[in-house]
DNA sequence: ATAAACTTTCAATAATTATTGAAAGTTTAA
DNA sequence: TTAAACTTTCAATAATTATTGAAAGTTTAT
């Protein structure tokens, strides 16, 4: 495999991979592209390699902007905008665990809590909606706080000293 | 809130999050149906409920048995079919973790080992290119054994004192 | 102040994904 | 074997989501 049919491997694959960690198709290829580039791109450059309009890569760019994985670049002497992505992946990884947790996740948990907090009627239907979101309220909030903790860890041996325990 | 409210809370907000675990909102609402009912329900009580089609339904729930979340009840001089879902959300979480890894994470991994293992023509755009898909791949792959560990531990106690480690 | 170079916005349209409903299929009871 | 009771399938349609492209907006240089 030459490096092109590569280039275009990952970034087709990364961006239809962009359903598992919550945003679009176009908004993960561009994410993609500039985590391979190895200078900045401009829209230009964007449109072109992904063969997408302009509209689209504004948009894109600026929610990438916002979840805070990509910033402007400028660049002395040129007109046009440049853009670069966050280049270390665990500190990616952070970025999109603490975003998700906060658009996605936070919310769920605050229903769970709401939901699980109804009076008890004594009636078995109402126990058991009770106990089961207040299981999954639980384990929810658990989950969160592993993956916040986890991902918070700046440094690599964190999580290969806690993979060695399962071992 | 009274119950209904309340079920029906918990029902479409697990539901517009079925996106966050992958699958469809019927999909995620059946389940979540089935986790707080404290019986069986029959293809014609999910139609009700939910107010969504046969056909729906149908397919719905296969999908659900597919995932091995939910499953077949015979009772016993009924014609109709009944169904039920896993309910200890530890299970489920392991079920659904277990699933996702393999329909999701595992086919990304083998993209990136490809990609990252193409021949390093000594140009900088093809040390990147390997050096960045590289990076994800290990991160990935460490993520996706962690879930993997973490989720087959059936006891708590585990997810407890990890957790602990982190405090 | 003007115009060129660039970016953003957003209504229209396309693409994708979910849902319906009715016909076909299956199982059970008599 | 027939018919009633039930489930599945799938082409048509609806709903949702992504994308385009051109007009409006902004910035910079002269």
């Amino acid at each position: 495999m030459n490096y092109d049919d590569a280039k275009m491997k990952f970034v087709s694959t990364w961006g239809s991979l962009g359903s598992l960690w919550g945003i679009n198709k176009a908004m993960a290829q561009i994410q993609a592209l500039l985590f391979i580039s190895i200078k900045p791109l401009s829209m230009e450059d964007i449109m072109a390699d992904l063969h997408i309009s302009r509209g689209n890569t504004s948009m894109n760019l600026r929610q990438l902007m916002d979840w805070g994985i990509v910033t402007k670049e400028i660049i002395p002497g040129e007109r046009k905008e440049y853009f670069t992505t966050e280049k270390d992946v665990q500190e990616l990884a952070r970025i999109i665990a603490k975003e998700r947790s906060r658009r996605e996740i936070q919310p769920v948990i605050k229903v769970l809590k709401e939901v699980s907090s109804i009076t008890d009627d004594g009636t078995e239907k109402t126990k058991e909606l009770i106990k089961q979101t207040k299981a999954l309220h639980d384990l929810t909030q658990t989950a969160d706080d592993m993956i916040n903790k986890l991902v918070n860890q700046k440094q690599n041996w964190i999580t290969k000293s806690v993979l060695k325990l399962f071992k």
